[in-house]
DNA sequence: CAAGCCGGTAACTAAACAGTTACTTGATGG
DNA sequence: CCATCAAGTAACTGTTTAGTTACCGGCTTG
């Protein structure tokens, strides 16, 4: 989703007649778009996200944009359940169960902490989308059952740990999820202001990875007994 | 922020320079149009908020909220800055040293998580003012000192603790403050998406309770030797 | 080979926007 | 009692915006 090479600079919309026609590539031009928006997006939020800068970033014009989504929040919709199936994949290729129940949680708590840190559009997109109320998530059907499997994979490894006794019986799978998903999300969503008001840059490599072993611990400490 | 019960019913005693009709009163319309100003950009961001709207919702208008706050980006950090003056002095009367290290700490996650639920507009400024990546933050000279407070007091809890045994010597303050910030911060600021994907209704008061108590339990045992 | 379809361009439009200006109203002090 | 000044109003302006329309030109196919 993010590189395809090509003649990615902005300024040079202008292209020779005769190269015109390696261009007519609806899927590319599809793609493009996608990309684009999911970046603009990321970028400025809804209410300034510019539809001209997205056709612009795309390498094409408005005319495709509205062509292949419809409108604004169609388009944006669309970047949105992108962006859940994204995660919910590279999710579901772990498979957490596969090792001990210590080791399941604290897979999750590392993938989850390296692929928030990877996509920062993603957690930019789910803060544009709260701060709406979920507005257009809500009318998106396609996206509940996607994470029904998450939640039961952890379910397993949780009760697993439970019988064998090394996790407390009032550990819940949403709780865990949500403890690990906090953890990652606000120190990378909110390392502007933080690293603002606390006079230390938090993106560090140093910084990065004493907070990487922070959520393992934290997470395993709140369920182990 | 105010005491606006009446509108100015002041003719009654005796009569002052200040004295003013209902119409004319500067203080209050400097106060209104800085609530409406953070109502609409904690509901909408900087690039969806407008300045009609804002002016509207204070019962005034435009002219009077550029004579005021000179323009919209001066408008909207003032908001930023006030929403940061009243965390902080809230906190600051938490006075967490005076109990046991252990009851300390708890008192600061059961305050950092309330303040949050009573304040969602606070959540909702820091989430649009990350996604600029601190842009208006940055420019604010007089927030720096402020959070100092914070870490310090805090860093003196913990080492007491360390003292007597009861927490691990790697406990480290910015830590802490952020774990009890991350539970908080993204259970609150999310609940829309993860209402939405998980069909459970995070904001109930049960879940809500449950959040409240998970929170204290997770950042204690994240630090109890 | 022409008809029309499809990917693509660019200029346009109506509305919304931040910010300004010209004006009103009423209190105060000389 | 009028000159002045500050609070407040409302209409205006230039620009930006989402969305539309008119058109282009090569490719496919009957």
């Amino acid at each position: 989703m993010n590189d395809s090479g090509e003649n990615g600079e902005k300024k040079r919309s202008r292209r020779p007649v005769a190269e015109r026609t390696a261009h007519r590539d609806p899927e590319r031009t599809r793609a493009a778009i996608l990309e684009a928006a999911t970046r603009e997006f990321a970028e400025n939020g809804m209410g300034g996200a510019r539809v001209d800068a997205i056709a612009e970033r795309a390498g094409t014009n408005k005319r495709m944009l509205y062509h292949y989504f419809g409108d604004k929040e169609q388009l944006y919709l669309k970047v949105l359940e992108e962006a859940y199936v994204g995660i919910r994949t590279a999710e579901r290729a772990l498979h957490i169960g596969d090792r001990s129940p210590e080791e399941g949680i604290g897979e999750l708590a590392l993938f989850t902490w390296r692929y928030f840190l990877q996509h920062p559009e993603f957690l930019s997109l789910l803060g544009t989308e709260n701060l709406h109320r979920a507005r257009w998530l809500r009318q998106s059907v396609r996206l509940k059952e996607l994470h029904s499997h998450l939640i039961g994979e952890l379910s397993d490894v949780l009760e697993q740990g439970k019988k064998q006794g090394v996790f407390i019986q009032t550990a819940d799978p949403l709780h865990v999820y949500l403890t690990i998903a906090s953890l990652g999300y606000f120190y990378l969503s909110n390392q502007y202001t933080l690293s603002t008001i606390f006079g230390r840059d938090l993106i560090e490599p140093t910084h990065l990875n004493a907070w990487e072993r922070h959520i393992v611990h934290v997470t395993l400490a709140s369920i182990k007994r």
